[in-house]
DNA sequence: TATGAATGAGAATTCATTCAT
DNA sequence: GATGAATGAATTCTCATTCAT
């Protein structure tokens, strides 16, 4: 039966990724061979090839997945709330975003030096959720002068913001803990829109 | 003579300074091997582990020394001229960085994912210049109410933003070029100091 | 077929033991590489860790098969003859490794200085040949009042002096040739036993 | 002064013996490089040569030195005594080195596998206290009809004997530790003469 | 004598990729 | 599709030895 070829092949691809974005984020991606990911993954070596071209193959698939599943996660929590304020609304927003960081600093580390903002404009493309923050963003400021451009700019900058300040108080502690960093962030924030 | 052997070692150290710099910004890191720097920079082999535990340490060296220089050279040519106002003085300090990389955007490929909030913590105990940036956001601030924690806070994400939009709009184009962008960045930091 | 990969890997581990035995003889274990190694048996050098750790590795399987064949072998040939004294079928088998030693004075020198009890000890539990050294000693001891122990321990005496004395005299004609220190060797085995 | 110079030529030397043997002992000889001991003798690297040809050149002297330290003490503890037999004085003797091995267990290691009986007859020419050994030995035989061959392969062999039981049962605890060994050693041992 | 920077050959080891089964 | 043995180029790192000072 074709579905249960399908079934394993996708087995297979799964246990690939998920060995993958283990090893990725606690050994490291200079220090994790491919050899260790099929080893973990139960699978041979040459399935890899048949899946991946090479492990920047996988790894751009798994950051863009995740980054994804953070961001959509994001989005759809903000949704089931309800706000005054549009400033309300980014901000619970990006602390849903820093919460799961503080949770998962793994996963932190492994996307952020390598989210770029062309990763994400790729994934505005196919990942449906990401609309969502750009339709959030742009309702905030429907009422201002601002161009679409500017407005696009400006979320831009404040996502940057937001992931350099996780990154560097989450995994390094500096200038500070995210705890301490927070309020500030959150006050230079409410500055910015 | 001692001084003959010292200069020696001086020029020796210096040569591989400079080839691994041309070889991790032009080829990348991965790319490039303790052979490469060593046979660009003239020297044998083991003369390379004579000054560097290995790869990653010539590069954090590297880093270090290259993120100091461009901090310092903006910090010395923002104190050549004299400003009415704090904000003034800021912007020019920023806006010279950016004009910086925008004229070495390999350097700022090599060091923005690698100058931590650490190295620069780092750089501030030893290199005198560093202490000029301190120096002048917190006289910026000296009439505010501010606790001093807050100042350098503020100053983190300043940093951390800047570097963020260079990175991403220099290097990437994204979400567009820095020309475009340094005005809503300015604006942006305006309203967060 | 898997019998055809299955004998293929036993042909390329066994020239690879072929070629490090005969290197480790005649060069010697230092001035071995594994490159000589792999060069000599007609292999990549990658195969080589696809079966060993590392030098040391092959050279200690090597050492045990060695010295279990000549155990073997000498306790084989042994068990052939029918003797009226135990101590004349001790002699024989003594005497069985001796001349064994003589004819391959290379393998002499390889085993003796890493034969260890330890080793013989592990023998003890994989080869089935070794048992029967422990049988024949048992057996010629089984009227004696003598414990296990201290049988064993006499055996253990026995093999640790016949092995000095032809790494001595075989290897380096120390304190005389072999053959004359065979009389007094065996006469002091007698006065032991 | 010509004495000041010579004076520190020795300490040097010593330095580097010294330095040697602890390294040898500890890392083993294989591990140890001459940088290392050099740099634990605080000289510079061309100094070494200036003693010594090569690692195996400093091993060899080391070897020899220790080896006839032990047997020097040994035989001169010895003769500090009497004996009302040969037998009891051969022990006595045999004994003394096994309890300084007991307590030097890493010098025993380093000198066993090294300790052949060419380095021992070499040392006969140069070490007046290894003549002693002969002495005892032979005025130990002289009423009996054996030829001074037969004596010196006794010697021989009881010497190999106790070495090799040494470095089993002190090192490895094989086939149990050395004061379960010896017992049956020096009755073995009265056997044989 | 003594130094120690420099050398560079060469050893060990890894690993992406292929391909016959 | 799946396998995993084999490859061998590439890379890191060591270290004995030299020699100008």
């Amino acid at each position: 039966m074709i579905s249960k070829i399908e079934k394993n092949k996708k087995i297979k691809e799964k246990s690939l990724y998920t060995a993958a974005y283990d090893l990725f984020t606690t050994k490291g991606i200079n220090e994790t061979a491919i050899s260790d990911i099929v080893k973990k993954a139960g699978v041979a070596k040459g399935t890899f090839y048949l899946y991946f071209k090479d492990k920047y193959d996988i790894l751009d698939k798994i950051i863009l997945n995740k980054s994804c599943h953070v961001l959509g996660e994001a989005i759809r929590q903000t949704k089931l709330n309800s706000f005054n304020k549009f400033e309300d609304e980014l901000l619970y927003f990006i602390d849903y975003i820093i919460e799961y960081f503080k949770k998962d600093k793994l996963m932190l580390k492994l996307i952020y030096k390598n989210l770029s903002w062309g990763i994400f404009k790729k994934a505005y493309k196919d990942y449906e959720e990401i609309h969502e923050i750009y339709g959030l963003f742009e309702r905030g400021y429907e009422d201002s002068s601002l161009s679409k451009e500017d407005i696009d700019k400006t979320l831009f900058m404040i996502i940057e913001l937001t992931g350099s300040v996780c990154y560097s108080s989450i995994i390094l502690n500096e200038p500070t803990g995210i705890d301490d960093m927070k309020p500030i962030l959150f006050k230079t924030i409410k500055k910015i829109i």
